[in-house]
DNA sequence: TTTATTCGTCATATTACCTCA
DNA sequence: ACTGAGGTAATATGACGAATA
């Protein structure tokens, strides 16, 4: 359903490309009348999206009218579903003085897609821009919408639409694909039907993929050319960055996580190492009462450089311990600090076995 | 210069279609 | 023929920055 808000053209037909002239027909009409169009219907077309969105700088109001006939036909049939529906979308004319002419029928058309079935109901989000009001005379102005809300602002709408699914026996080999993908724009719009998400084709997406190496963002200018290249539209192109970005982040994120779990693992298992040779230790430690007999040694951190200094009161420091501070010399025992960016050095303190007096750079008072 | 508004684009979450096993 | 899973096109939403009145 759509509330097109358009100035003039009350008694202007449909047309399936209709905003393509709008500009120039919007100017040259001297009827400017304030008009709204409420229809219900899967007609938009899908280029409209794009070309309108980027025509939406030029024209201030805009309806979509690409209602067919057919379509229409085919909405009779079951318009049961709208108790007070007739044959064309609901107009209201605000203009005083242009009353609106009876044989228009003003309705709110059911429109399904092109096998006919409603089975999913009313949505009233799907498929937004299948919208048109019919019987309006030559022109209509276009209101498109699958752009964000809050980038079209102006055309004043809402698109509600019925839809449904449609048969999955259509073979579907690359050249279907290609075609499918690559006529879109064109055939789903002249026949009406609500639009579906389509495979790009091999081509399509390599060419894309290439395009994506190069830089994973768009500029207009190249979002068009690209649009034009694939024959696409350029919305298309800026949904496949957007999802491919999206995908590439996903993969890396997963790439992260099991980075860190192999981290993790590795961890516990020093961890536990650590803690087995402490036992081993404080065994051999009861067992040989004169083994440990050496000064006590202290670890301290400096604050200023996270450094921990080996202090005690003799040079003694052939502890066992030493042998596992030497195990995290440079840094090898931390597995977070390479490919993926990711470091635990930050927040795990180095263990440098050094003469905390005779190395530290910093005149520590203390 | 500051402020409000509009517009375009982005990331993110989600939906829904399509394909395939 | 049916079904569930996975991939992905498309949509919804909010945030942000640039341009502009």
């Amino acid at each position: 359903m759509e509330l097109g808000l358009s100035l003039g053209d009350a008694g202007t037909a449909s047309k399936p490309f209709g905003f393509m002239e709008k500009s120039s027909k919007l100017t040259s009409k001297t009827n400017l009348g304030f008009c709204m169009g409420l229809s219900i219907g899967p007609n938009h077309t899908p280029q409209e999206d794009d070309q309108d969105k980027e025509k939406r700088s030029n024209s201030d109001h805009k309806s979509d009218n690409t209602n067919t006939s057919a379509a229409a036909a085919e909405a009779n049939k079951r318009k049961s579903m709208a108790e007070d529906t007739t044959d064309s979308p609901i107009q209201l004319d605000l203009l005083p003085n242009t009353p609106v002419p009876r044989n228009q029928n003003h309705s709110l058309t059911y429109l399904v897609s092109d096998n006919g079935n409603t089975s999913r109901g009313f949505d009233v989000n799907r498929f937004p821009a299948a919208v048109v009001h019919e019987d309006q005379g030559d022109q209509d102005v276009a209101a498109l919408s699958s752009s964000p809300p809050n980038s079209a602002t102006s055309s004043f709408q809402m698109d509600f639409c019925m839809y449904s699914s449609k048969g999955r026996s259509e073979s579907h080999n690359e050249a279907d694909q290609a075609e499918r993908a690559s006529s879109r724009a064109s055939d789903e719009d002249e026949n009406g039907s609500a639009r579906k998400k389509l495979r790009l084709s091999k081509e399509q997406s390599a060419f894309l993929e290439e395009s994506f190496k190069e830089h994973n963002t768009l500029t207009p200018k190249q979002k068009l050319a690209l649009a034009k290249e694939l024959n696409l539209r350029p919305r298309q192109v800026e949904v496949w960055f957007q999802n491919r970005r999206a995908r590439t982040k996903l993969k890396q994120t997963e790439v992260d996580c099991e980075y860190l779990k192999r981290c993790c693992e590795t961890l516990t298992e020093e961890n536990r190492r650590l803690h087995k040779e402490l036992q081993e230790l404080r065994a051999l430690k009861t067992s040989n009462p004169f083994y440990m007999q050496l000064p006590a040694t202290t670890l301290t951190m400096c604050p200023s450089c996270e450094r921990v200094a080996t202090t005690s009161t003799s040079t003694a420091a052939a502890t066992p311990t030493a042998t596992t501070t030497t195990n995290n010399q440079n840094n090898t025992a931390d597995p977070t600090s390479k490919t993926t960016g990711l470091s635990l050095s930050s927040t795990r303190p180095r263990f440098y076995p050094f003469s905390h007096t005779q190395t530290h750079p910093h005149q520590h008072t203390s």
